[in-house]
DNA sequence: AGCACGCCGACT
DNA sequence: GTCGGCGTGCTC
């Protein structure tokens, strides 16, 4: 007998004497319709076994013909959930490693693995919605012969009495071009007809695949300029590690102003000339125009632009001129990190701080982390810049995980400015009552005198304040969520989670007195103050309300930039993106708003906005000036960021982590139970911290690990569903996510997670 | 997407 | 009857 014939019985027998199982692949095909957006189960035999992995490429066969098609393993399991008679198995596995799709399947794998989502969930946000080829891939029909020939066909079917192809040649003799929907949706004509017609060779069908670029792209002459020796030798030791072949990642971290934006240019140049291609983040908030001028200007149409704002028809051509090999550089948010290059050399993460890398929705992914991953799966680098790195970065630079580059000082003639830091409560003793202090009140009018311009930065989000009684102190609350209404100047209060509007009431609620109103320090107040102030002054304000309607943001930023008001009131929006020489005056209404946040990370974000804010003066030949007005001038994040020592900073905040065991001294694996049965939430997120506590008696780790709660979140009731957080906190990571894993197992076991949403957030970003 | 099944009118 | 056009539903 054939000794290969043997081992494969010995093999099948072995098999059923350990009571080895046959295992399944979950797998998604390679057609692009809506019906088939799911996964398909196949047994895999068992030679192939070793070389099933998530993400590879097998054949498959597929529906009655059984014909071959191409699929993607996204999943393997021991048990079928199909009729086991039903289940074929795989034909053969294609070895191609190259291929994007295995690389990004592997890639929302290992999402799925590191930050706790469903494959489904880490799936989505890896491969972009193939329902959109629909939308996007026009078809068309045409008539492929002559209109008279086309007149006797139409003759001999009307005979024969084929309604359908009748219908169809009537209406292509009138226009003879015909959208393939509107031929099946409204002349009801199915497939087949139109496929029979097609072989006859009387229509054809034309898919017209027109890009729409977002950009316009009339100018592209290359602009080159010259580096200072602090950006050319970043530039240098980069690329000269690229080039021979080094791949790692790299921090920069240089001030405002110190051109991390001309070391990025030159480092893509030197990837892209190596026929790599590169993906380029930045927070969607400075994606303005003139940040993406600036790269267009140098690539021409070689690179492609991604926002939100995109429709899901434009983001699709966008990954199809990725695949296509139409463009080199992806420039977007988050999701751009999941362009389908397969060559790529570089990634790039801009503003690496920005809390906006963190996914809010399951798979509530880190950017960076998945950056890393991605780059490690197809030998790229990373770039990380920053002004104010996060903690995480700037840890692991100086533990060398990271390579460290510094860009200490700016470029040009920009100086640093001078930050003066004013005490309010010292203002409040001299009976100041205004929002401004002395000191910034005098250097307003000074710039206003010289026709230069000022930015007023108010710490919050573009919020008019909540409303409350001054009797009985009544707040006016969402009724389906656990938070305070925000009043809007037409008069009525808002929910911005939900959208709730009600009108202001004249009295109390709760104790009927007339003295309830609005409180709190908004953009629209601090204007308001201004205008009273500065008379004369043109004034600007930029918030949530003023950028509400489509380009509002960035009409408001070029009107300023072109010299159309003195003062420009905003928001964080306001300190991103934008140079504006003659702005030589900044000033921080109330820098300490935001270390009143009840989160760890409150320093931190207090430092990043004043330092960001800071940096927006004297950008141009003019020096500028800073007043940062504080009710805590004593507090490290205002007196190291007032000196701009970003390292004072980061040693005191570390001391404090440490001392805490918050990130990154350690991890937190945080825990949201929500349900609209608040009976129900409670009683799951006691069972889930329950048995978090079992499983960690039983790793042995329960005294170096601190379990809290379960209790409700900071934002009880979002929409009507109640929500609980348990927080656990160790410092290895991957004790967290083993305990994520048994969890999982867990809550797919009990029947009381049933009406339960469950979500698990690494090392949050936000408060919940 | 591609394939087959089943229904229905028309024709040898 | 049965053939071919037409609509529909399914694919592990």
């Amino acid at each position: 007998m054939d000794i290969e014939i043997i081992t494969s019985i010995n093999k099948r027998l072995e098999r059923k004497v350990i009571g080895m199982q046959t295992k399944y692949a979950d797998i998604i095909v390679d057609i692009s319709h809506e019906n088939l957006d799911k996964t398909y189960q196949y047994a895999i035999p068992e030679e192939l076994l070793e070389r099933a992995v998530i993400g590879a490429l097998v054949l498959i066969p597929f529906g009655k013909g059984n014909r071959l098609i191409k699929g993607y393993i996204v999943s393997i399991t021991e048990k079928p959930n199909w009729k086991v008679e039903l289940i074929k198995p795989i034909n053969q596995i294609v070895d191609d490693a190259l291929v994007i799709e295995s690389q990004l399947i592997h890639l929302a794998y290992w999402i799925k693995e590191t930050f706790g989502s469903t494959m489904n969930d880490a799936l989505k946000t890896v491969i972009p919605v193939k329902k959109t080829v629909k939308s996007v891939e026009k078809k068309s029909l045409r008539l492929a012969i002559t209109k008279d020939m086309a007149n006797e066909y139409l003759e001999t079917f009307k005979k024969r009495n084929n309604r359908g192809r009748v219908r169809l040649l009537e209406e292509l003799v009138l226009q003879d071009v015909l959208d393939y929907e509107i031929v099946i949706n409204k002349l009801n004509i199915s497939r087949s007809t139109i496929q029979d017609l097609e072989k006859m060779g009387i229509v054809t069908t034309e898919v017209e695949r027109m890009y729409r670029n977002p950009l316009s792209s009339d100018l592209k002459q290359k602009e080159k300029v010259q580096l200072t020796i602090e950006q050319q030798t970043v530039v240098d030791s980069i690329t000269k590690e690229y080039e021979s072949g080094i791949r790692n990642t790299y921090l920069i971290h240089g001030v405002t102003g110190s051109g991390k934006t001309e070391v990025y240019l030159e480092i893509i140049d030197a990837v892209i000339n190596d026929g790599k291609q590169v993906i380029m983040l930045i927070p969607e908030i400075a994606l303005t125009y003139q940040t993406v001028m600036r790269f267009y200007r140098r690539f021409g149409n070689r690179i492609s632009i991604m926002n939100s704002r995109l429709s899901q028809g434009e983001r699709f051509d966008q990954y199809e001129r990725a695949k296509n090999g139409d463009i080199d550089i992806m420039i977007g948010p988050r999701s751009a990190l999941f362009t389908p290059f397969d060559n790529l050399g570089l990634i790039i993460i801009d503003e690496e701080h920005e809390g906006s890398y963190k996914s809010e929705n399951p798979p509530k992914y880190h950017a960076r982390e998945v950056a890393i991953k991605r780059a490690e799966l197809s030998n790229a680098s990373v770039v990380l810049g920053s002004a104010t790195p996060s903690l995480e970065s700037y840890r692991k630079a100086l533990t060398g995980s990271y390579r460290l580059y510094q860009l200490p000082s700016r470029i040009g003639a920009g100086q640093m400015p001078k930050i003066w830091v004013e005490d309010l409560r010292e203002e409040l003793k001299k009976r100041n009552k205004s929002i401004f202090s002395a000191r910034l009140k005098e250097l307003i009018a000074d710039r206003l005198q010289k026709k230069q311009q000022i930015m007023l930065f108010i710490n919050r989000r573009g919020y008019a304040g909540f409303v409350s009684c001054r009797s009985c102190g009544h707040v006016m609350k969402c009724p389906h969520c656990d938070i305070s209404l925000t009043a809007h100047y037409n008069g009525s209060l808002v929910c911005h989670y939900c959208g709730h509007e009600e009108f202001t009431p004249s009295k109390c609620p709760s104790c009927g007195s007339k003295y309830i109103a609005a409180f709190g320090t908004g953009t629209q107040k601090v204007e308001e103050f201004a205008r009273k102030e500065f008379p004369g002054a043109r004034i600007l304000r930029m918030d949530t309300d003023t950028t509400k309607n489509k380009d509002g943001h960035e009409k408001i930023l070029s009107a300023f930039a072109n010299q159309e008001a003195d003062i420009l009131v905003g928001t964080q929006m306001i300190v991103k993106g934008h140079d504006f020489p003659m702005v030589t005056l900044v000033g921080i209404l109330a820098a300490d708003l935001s270390l009143y946040a009840a989160d760890y990370r409150a320093a931190e974000r207090t430092y990043q906005l004043l330092a960001q804010a800071a940096g927006r003066a004297g950008r141009g030949d003019l020096a500028g000036e800073v007043v940062i007005q504080t009710y805590q001038p004593e507090h490290y994040s205002i007196t190291t960021a007032s000196k701009n020592d970003y390292v004072g900073f980061y040693h005191q905040e570390m001391n404090y982590r440490e001392m805490l065991k918050y990130p990154p001294a350690a991890h937190i694996l945080a825990i949201l139970v929500a349900s609209k049965d608040d009976k129900k939430a409670i009683f799951a997120s006691e069972l889930i911290s329950g048995a978090t506590k079992e499983w960690l008696k039983l790793e042995q780790i329960e005294a170096e690990t601190t379990v809290i709660g379960p209790a409700a979140a900071n934002l009880a009731k979002a929409n009507d569903i109640y929500r609980y957080m348990i927080y656990v906190k160790q410092s290895e990571y991957d004790y967290l996510i083993r305990l994520k894993d048994y969890l999982e197992g867990y809550i797919n076991y009990s029947e009381h997670m049933n009406g339960c949403n469950i979500q698990f957030d690494f090392n949050p970003m936000n408060s919940y």
